[in-house]
DNA sequence: CTGAAAGCGCTTACAG
DNA sequence: CTGAAAGCGCTTACAG
């Protein structure tokens, strides 16, 4: 039979208001009696039912955390980042994926009606932004991972995509790169035209202009970036390098180069955007981005305002690294 | 103000019990009342409160799932399979890692003790069997997924290990490989003696001797594989295939062989083990362990188990693919 | 400093 | 077929 509050209470002499004190570390408790609870608690083994303390209380110390599938290759790491972090709080982490689509998502919302978590870390879903904003209106603290510039209306974590940007065009600049090709993500998404944007700025203040029909919009799959390649090379402009605005689409780059019997690096230096774990085993030199201290930033945020703290209204922006590698 | 079932009762004219009743469609409920109730949910968009639930009811419809870490390579599909499956019941999940070591396992046990979840679904993390047989001995309901072998005493999920290495061996014999090395993984997993013995098994059956000279130890990392390769080249022994226990220990092969000027797969065929994402992208030849469909099998199991059933004694088999790539 | 009582929002015998 | 009451295991004013 499971150990109840009403069990220790009865042992220590207590009432169970006074064992729910020292529990919950109240002050105004004799220490002698605090002592013996303890003592109580200890010897018996007693922890709360996290569903009756859930319920008395109204909150659950669980946090949901909602992303579009943990088979894109980063997600794990910005999960782990937020169970870190949560779990040193002792909160519990519920995950949602939308991997069953339409499906996934009622689920999730009736979760969200039965009020299972107190709080929600987001990695947005596609074409769930305004949704996500309801809840948030509706009085859900929520706290987004917004890697495709976004920007909600509530606190969220980023990384700085135009100077990551910036960093890769000084980058290929300063290793004697002069014509450029970049292969992009969809087009609407805000990382990807600040990644452009960031790109193409650099190089211009370097006294360096890129030809418009050598930027192509790719979808941040490899298929595509290979496609997309293929595209550029039958452009018939030289260029000596390309900037892909992540890494799976550099990796595309990177094979249809070499199935075209170009070299890399000494052809054309490809440079991707992320670095996944395939980065490293490719060798490709890429723009790091802080998956995992996105996830923990995101939770210490949610923690936060879970405490009563009052989140911040800007965006809490993480910096990205250039990782050089073999590739560029 | 949040809906209760108190309001929703006084709406339909009728008790709290009644209401209670529709909801968990209970059956002797007159069809007109209930009509009246569901009408009433409807119309104030009424969900239980999972809390008090659970408390009323004594289990939450909520599933812990205890992991090394989200960082290792195939983690992500096994957990993305198991939360489809729970999703599609209404279960959650409640997800644990053992990032932080011990710490991470004491969060882990308090939940346990707090009750904060049904059931169990695991990955084993590094020395913790016979904490988690401990726990099924208590009374948890515990489903493992069984990456290594080890054979605890509930309901798991394995694959076929042996069945995966004869494979790679009778392909690799077809492909005219007759010198064989094998890296193995860390030799106490009992998955490592499966696979040993699989493939020297299906190599004696078609009269191919393999030198213990040159099978040696890896522990499942690039580096120990390119490590363990380095000292199969100095043994001075010829070999021209090598069976990796992983795929990450594969690629630390290849790469060894490159530096040492060795041709993949000309000079030397290289097969894995796992099918994980990066073997695509290298285009590693390997034997495909059905992660998903792995979680999904122990959602199923746990689910069936918390909803009454008696789960099997033995393991559920799943079947490893071969996977023929450009490696091997 | 401490206890009795009410309340959190459900479910479940027990009666009728 | 339906309701009143007790119970799930805590927390939290309210008194003293």
């Amino acid at each position: 039979m499971r150990v109840t509050i009403a069990e220790v209470a009865q042992r220590a002499q207590v009432s169970k208001a006074t064992v729910s004190r020292v529990l919950n570390g109240k002050p105004d408790v004799d220490a002698a009696t605090a002592a013996r609870v303890r003592q109580v608690i200890a010897d018996v083994g007693y922890v709360p039912s996290a569903r009756a303390v859930g319920l008395a209380r109204g909150r659950a110390r669980t946090v949901g955390m909602l992303v579009p599938s943990l088979t894109w290759p980063w997600t794990g790491e910005v999960v782990q980042g937020a169970v870190d972090e949560l779990e040193s709080d002792g909160y519990g982490l519920l995950l949602y994926t939308v991997n069953r689509g339409a499906e996934s998502l009622a689920q999730f919302a009736s979760h969200v009606s039965a009020k299972a978590f107190d709080g929600l870390l987001v990695i947005e879903p596609p074409d769930t932004l305004s949704y996500i904003e309801t809840l948030h209106d509706q009085g859900l603290p929520v706290v987004m991972i917004d890697d495709r510039g976004s920007r909600p209306g509530f606190p969220s974590v980023i990384t700085t995509n135009r100077e990551g940007a910036r960093a890769a065009a000084r980058h290929l600049v300063a290793a004697g790169r002069r014509h450029f090709a970049v292969v992009t993500g969809p087009a609407d998404f805000g990382c990807v035209r600040e990644r452009l944007d960031g790109f193409l700025d650099a190089l211009g203040e370097l006294g360096v202009h890129v030809d418009p029909r050598l930027v192509v919009e790719g979808d941040f799959t490899t298929e595509r970036g290979a496609v997309a390649t293929e595209k550029l090379m039958a452009a018939g402009l030289p260029f000596d390098a390309v900037f892909a605005h992540n890494d799976l689409s550099a990796l595309g780059v990177t094979k249809a180069l070499a199935a075209a019997g170009r070299v890399v690096p000494d052809d054309v230096a490809v440079v991707g955007f992320d670095d996944i774990p395939i980065a490293g085993h490719a060798d490709l030199t890429t723009v790091r981005q802080p998956m995992r201290e996105m996830g923990e930033a995101a939770a210490r945020l949610l923690l936060s305002r879970l405490e009563g703290a009052t989140p911040p209204v800007d965006p809490v922006v993480l910096p990205t690294t250039l990782v050089v590698r073999r590739t560029g």
